[in-house]
DNA sequence: CTGAAAGCGCTTACAG
DNA sequence: CTGAAAGCGCTTACAG
């Protein structure tokens, strides 16, 4: 392994002089650099990050809070592996590398932040934590610099899907269709993780803008985000009522299971009801008919999340919360009413 | 921040003697060593790893090579995804952490085994290279210890699914049905990365054990791995022929473009033709009829791969090869010929 | 059992 | 413009 010490050696320049033409800081002829670096190519030299980040406790490491508690799906998860997707192009094009920040060391229990302190980790992306969890605000609380995806935490910045008016602009295509009578299968209505919560005030937002009373016989909340909460929450709406000509799910998971539950009722998509989802999801390509969704602009949001924590890293302070809309993906599960 | 200076100072201890209480080296009388792990406690001492390494030159970090060049969906890709899953809690319950290798650094290029140096890795999972990459070969011959999934790689380790067997399992499901005429639609044949070979090998096993000639009228390569590629290679045969009562895929992807295509030639699933994938992906229990294909057991790769780069890095240097029998699912895209 | 010394590879003031 | 000194936090021989 070639050091700094060794192209000192060979070109007859101190430690520091090297270090400064390969890092391009203070004062240094344009010729002692140049003869630097060719010397440092020529003998193969790649810089030791764990000997930079010691002394100058930057470690170009980013930690990325990644649970998944509610779908266990892990990197499977279909929108939050898209986010991390862009989020990591991004990051490494930043020249940073991605850390996985878990509480456990072995079998040593830790928290996030001990495990921030034990890599020097720079900066961190919570993508998918435990809703509720109590660390994450502590971790934020450090004073490390956090930027959220899809979820606000009060004092960072988040970047976040338009869920009130993605959620509207859905209903309205339906009422668009002609349907006046719209049920939906809601996420669970959680605080701490207000996605559903916010699609049913679009949901209301578009009803009342379209005269139309809120009626909650008409709405059910799934109780988790999977398909057979899916499945489950339609059975409990359809023996309550079946006098709706479309469904507003809360996500495509959830529209997955709602539609096995209604053909296994012998209601078939779209002719006897229209189903509309939310995410955009590969999944709903391989649907028959295929979903028509709203979609979230996951790489996108990675995206933008890796922006702005990397603008937080140099030295740009200001908290922001950016609303990136979703657009709708038309495709074959919702028709016009006649 | 607290180190072991603090420590040294608060106990009367020296730096040397709080290393080894920390650590459970060298020889310390159990009640220093008892008072040295108290006051650490106390003090809320946390490890500073940058500093570890540097001096050990062990960092405890996986590098991981996920560049998903066939399906281009990243973290979303249904396979690679899950084996990262249970790759990801083995490694971490071992006390490394992961970090994903690329071949840049902010502006500059880099190749991996300049990632490995710069960051000190201790060892690399190879999940999803670049078929046929040479920077691969490079890598592994640096000699850091190295293992792969899913793609067998000479001189190190590999745990990878039974693709022969796997495939004449599934042909020979279709043969218990009654099926005797039935296509292949196979992945790309490519010798860097021999999944689809394999498959192709255990279709014509099955033929051969049967007693059925092999028809090349019957076997079509699509062009890749995604649905769309499936599409197009079933469009191909039946502009050829239709002389098939079941089709068998190479991947589950693929069986959904299949699906599709023969939709368009008013062919149904399973009422006209059955149809089989390989992978065993979410997205198959969403199509309708759920596809029946042979179920890779990815977390059992993901962990087998840790357990066996952990034993690699502890010393134990035995090249082998571990072959993951895959399972037949039985949903709903197959039925028995009358 | 315990500690003084040196070193891991780099950078940061500081002095000239 | 250039370099000698000190330090980042830890561990590894080595000596007592």
């Amino acid at each position: 392994m070639v050091t700094i010490y060794d192209i000192a050696k060979a070109t007859g320049f101190s430690p520091p002089s090297v270090s400064k033409a390969l890092n391009g800081t203070g004062g240094l002829s344009a010729e002692s650099r140049e003869i630097i670096l060719k010397t440092a190519v020529e003998m193969g030299y790649t810089p030791n990050m764990t000997a930079r980040a010691l002394s100058t406790s930057r470690s170009n490491l980013i930690g990325v809070i990644y649970e998944d508690y509610y779908m266990l799906m892990g990197f499977k998860h279909p929108l939050f592996s898209e986010i991390l997707n862009s989020f990591r192009t991004v990051i490494e094009n930043g020249g940073y590398d991605l850390l996985f920040l878990s509480r456990t060391l072995g079998e040593r229990k830790m928290t996030y932040s001990d495990h921030c302190r034990f890599r020097n980790v720079d900066g961190v992306l919570i993508l998918n934590p435990v809703p509720g969890d109590h660390e994450i605000f502590r971790l934020v609380d450090t004073g490390i610099p956090c930027v959220s995806a899809n979820e606000p935490i009060a004092g960072i910045s988040t970047v976040i899907t338009e869920n009130i008016s993605g959620a509207k602009e859905g209903m309205d295509y339906l009422m668009r269709l002609g349907h006046r009578k719209i049920a939906c299968i809601s996420g669970p209505l959680l605080k701490t993780a207000p996605a559903a919560m916010e699609r049913l005030i679009g949901y209301r937002e578009s009803l009342a803008e379209n005269g139309i009373e809120y009626d909650e016989n008409l709405v059910e909340e799934s109780r988790f985000w999977h398909a057979q909460a899916g499945y489950e929450a339609a059975v409990r709406l359809l023996s309550r009522t079946t006098g709706f000509t479309a469904i507003f799910a809360g996500n495509d998971t959830l529209a997955n299971g709602i539609k096995l539950a209604l053909e296994d009722n012998g209601i078939y998509i779209p002719h006897d009801v229209s189903l509309i989802g939310f995410d955009g999801d590969d999944n709903g390509a391989f649907m028959t008919p295929a979903l028509t969704t709203m979609r979230q602009d996951s790489a996108l949001i990675g995206a933008k999340a890796a922006e702005i924590l990397i603008r937080r890293l140099s030295g740009h302070l200001e908290v922001e919360t950016v609303r990136i809309p979703a657009t709708l993906l038309e495709r074959g599960s919702c028709r016009p009413l006649l």
